[in-house]
RNA sequence: GGAGUGGUGGCCGAGAGGCUGAAGGCGGCGGUUUGCUAAACCGUUAUAGGGUUGAAAAGCCCUAUCGAGGGUUCGAAUCCCUCCCACUCCGCCA
């Protein structure tokens, strides 16, 4: 959510960061109808307020006159009917606040300068690391998972649909392995706090973070009008909803486990097959909050983190800066890492880390004080998967994957699983 | 699920239709005193929005906000309704 200030301050910045986002002919007009909204809303605000004053004044006047042993009948009278214009004004700027709102709603956030314009063709490979293994005789993941006993997608798709996966045996406890190693990287050698949430949230964490009001299609419901969570951001970063953090609270690293749930309506038939894209699956997340100004360092901070996981998999990847275009709703810039996974011969993306300058902060009302005695401003919010799961057990299934069609398993989580081979 | 009690500023806590954006205390900030520290004393200290002056920093005026939303009233922190949250007891259940 942008600040309505933008709208009378700055609107050729808003406007060109549509442009840059190749969004404008479609939010051009979502930009000039919100201007005049939010201009004839100030112009009814400043009556109904003015009507407010002169009622405050009259009904103080009645007060004194009751007091005194007065007759007051006169000046309620009056008041009264001021009272009804006042609701009737209200209902004006009530009808044109909640249309200003909505379109809020409907504007992305700005790209920052150095984010590439255009669509996902200008997406920009910033750096790699590690030797790409050739395709060449590489199995794709569900044939070797299901050749070890460590995958079972036909009792997934029994049990709950399609989509949904059941690990077992090694597979299970590489699951089990992943968090535990993930967790301990981020928090013993990254300096990050291990939380653990809730995996249903409620409608306004879901707006906090921006996957509602914008995105409601895309997540499971409960009756109760929970969400199961896409992401473990969502809790995460609205833990400090509504609040005000000290300065010294900042830089502030946070990491949990969750599971994460995402319906991919209509995603079928394309790249879905094996784990590429399911319906439920395993994530590590880091999310921090950040002073604006330290904000675009912490960004590299953090996608540094999420590159030190893939690195200590062995899993050779490359890192990408989204154009504009590509760039999430709420993100102001994003880095890809794209793991190699030579069996289904793709990169496939493992992690997304995003700054969300102060977008998702304002929706959320985060904010800190610089200093004490100093106005709260709101703080920069960024996460970044630290991994997610089941694109991360394409690469190592894939990867490490022996002609014999065992899996070596990478040291660094050689302790955690018992084992150095599977199968 | 049932019965009850409560939710007030950064924190604690008074207030029970008008003089209350809110006593008092703690904490914070500025100052006085002090060889330093402590203590004492004085002052100051909510958030958001709108308007206005100003180059700006900032000032001034107004409005709203006492868990959230509605209602009653000339006027609501205070009365009524709905919801949310916390606590106590009962029931149920991993």
């Amino acid at each position: 959510m942008h600040d309505l200030k933008l709208l009378r301050e700055n609107i050729a910045a808003l406007r060109d960061g549509m442009r840059r986002r190749g969004k404008l002919d479609a939010l051009g007009s979502v930009i000039d109808r919100a201007e005049v909204l939010d201009r004839e809303r100030r112009a009814v605000l400043a009556r109904i307020e003015e009507k407010q004053a002169t009622r405050n004044a009259a009904s103080q006047d009645v007060a004194r006159r009751k007091k005194a042993g007065e007759d007051a009948a006169d000046v309620i009278a009056r008041t009264r009917a001021l009272g009804d214009e006042i609701a009737a004004l209200q209902r004006d700027y009530d009808a044109q606040f909640g249309e200003l709102e909505g379109l809020q709603y409907e504007l992305p956030n700005i790209p920052l300068a150095d984010v590439p314009e255009g669509g996902e063709e200008s997406n920009r490979v910033v750096r790699t690391w590690g030797e790409p293994r050739p395709h060449d005789g590489v199995r794709p993941h569900w044939e070797v998972g299901e050749q070890l006993g460590i995958l079972d997608l036909p009792r997934g798709a029994k049990i709950a649909g399609s989509g949904f996966i059941v690990y077992r045996g090694g597979g299970a406890r590489l699951v089990r392995s992943l968090i535990a190693f993930l967790l301990d990287l981020a928090t013993r050698e990254h300096g990050y706090e291990e939380v653990w949430v809730p995996t249903l949230v409620n409608r306004r964490s879901m707006m906090g973070t921006g996957q509602l009001p914008k995105f409601e299609d895309d997540a499971y419901v409960t009756t109760d009008d929970l969400f199961l969570i896409p992401t473990a951001e969502v809790p995460v970063t609205n833990l400090y909803r509504d609040e005000v953090l000290d300065a010294g609270d900042l830089p502030k690293a946070l990491t949990a486990y969750s599971q994460c749930f995402r319906r991919e309506a209509g995603a079928h038939g394309k790249d879905t097959r094996g784990l590429i894209r399911v319906h439920q699956f395993d994530k590590v997340e880091l999310v921090r909050y950040a002073a604006p100004e330290d904000a675009p360092a912490q960004l590299e901070l953090l996608t540094s983190h999420a590159e030190d996981a893939l690195r200590r998999l062995e899993l050779p990847y490359r890192v990408k800066v989204l154009a504009a275009g590509d760039t999430g709703f709420a993100s102001a810039k994003t880095y890809d890492l794209e793991v190699w996974a030579p069996g289904v011969n793709a990169w496939l993306e493992v992690s997304s880390c995003s700054t969300f300058t102060d977008f998702q902060a304002r929706r959320a009302n985060i904010r800190y004080r610089p200093a004490a005695g100093e106005k709260p401003r709101f703080v920069h919010t960024l996460n970044g998967s630290g991994l997610a799961f089941p694109r991360t057990i394409i690469a190592l299934l894939e990867h490490h994957q022996r002609a014999d069609g065992t899996v070596a398993v990478p040291h660094a989580l050689r302790p955690y699983l018992g084992a150095d081979t599977l199968g």
